[in-house]
DNA sequence: ACGATACGATACGGTACCGTACCGTAGCTA
DNA sequence: TAGCTACGGTACGGTACCGTATCGTATCGT
């Protein structure tokens, strides 16, 4: 009856030793084969083979390959938070520099195409990649929202074409142009973007 | 001594009949199975199934898995030519509006991100994927670039960011956050794109 | 009509992969 | 310290895949 956490049960458990360690060695692997080899490059033996930790008990934590490997995904993103710089500029200067750094040396973006790919064919992947892409546009969103209200912004700017144009930038030139993502091009874009308004 | 064609041996032999079935049903047969699952899910085996063409017959053609595949997508892509409607908004309009249907309809995006994603971890795959990216921004940068000697935008502007920003913003909804990629969604790009310029 | 050549079928060797069964052993907690 | 529990190792069944070998047959061009 003790009314502590009706959620899930958060860290009900004192854990055995020997499970903190297996479950951390597996994931720290599977997190580094994600990054080095994408979704198909992460594969139960070869995680094995990296972490030993033997087959058999990884099993024992995960039902299926696919567990793991989400699992695994939610410890690479890195959060990105909102600045309050004063000026949209500012911030939108802050974002993007930080998203283009990110970009370079960050170890989700690695994994990124994988996903894209597989979320391509897979409606649950689609859904969970699309969250955690939410994940980064929302900042953004946040601070264009909060200059239409100052009025540093029309009160019909539309905030999703904004920030497709901003965060879509830099993801072409990561992806598809692969050409350099730096941060002078990062400004480059902020300052087109706001130019008179 | 005949001049005809001193290029490669384009078109050079007769070529049996049963050849050109053979290769046809292969490309066929290999395009839709990129189309539809992208670059893994084109096995030789399922070629094989699928065309009706013997594997022995697929290895008399082409030397490697890869090989075959290679040929296979060249035929997946769409050229965009470079119109010219006299203004640079309505050129823009026109080229985003069709990349804008291209991206929902054609069949090379379907492939694109297992390509993106192989490249991701193969330096020949990336090579070939922004040299095939490039036929796709090279129709927006040409009209920029016109713009530019017509006075319509400043002799300073930097192509690479424009071009960056407007077909990023359409991969970027295409791929990343999954939202719709309609044509209303392009114009209201390009409008964004040239405020007061 | 005939000879060269392309083809189909099948079988195979080798690899990689997922997930399970079994069994003996080590290590944690009480 | 005693017993529960997690662990490691190996072996396995089943599938999918790439690429090759072999051999008899069909089809093309001349």
């Amino acid at each position: 009856m003790s009314t502590k956490i009706t959620l899930p049960e958060a860290a009900e458990k004192p854990l055995d030793e020997r499970v903190r360690r297996s479950r951390y060695a597996v994931l720290g692997a599977t997190a580094e084969l994600l990054v080095e080899r994408g979704l198909g490059g992460a594969s139960v033996d070869e995680i094995v083979r990296r972490s030993g930790v033997a087959k058999t008990t990884i099993y024992r934590h995960w039902s299926t390959r696919e567990d793991l490997l989400r699992d695994a995904c939610r410890t690479l993103s890195t959060p990105l938070d909102t600045p309050d710089s004063g000026s949209l500029e500012g911030d939108l200067m802050v974002l993007m520099v930080r998203l283009a750094r990110l970009l370079k040396s960050a170890r989700w973006p690695s994994v990124l195409p994988s996903i894209v790919d597989a979320g391509e064919r897979d409606a649950n992947v689609a859904a969970m990649q699309a969250q955690h892409q939410a994940g980064y546009s929302e900042p953004l969103a946040a601070v264009i929202r909060r200059a239409m209200t100052r009025g540093e912004l029309p009160k019909d700017t539309d905030a999703a074409v904004l920030v497709a144009m901003l965060t879509g930038a830099l993801f072409y030139r990561r992806w598809f142009s692969r050409e350099p993502v730096t941060d002078a091009f990062a400004k480059q874009v902020v300052r087109r973007a706001l130019r008179s308004n």
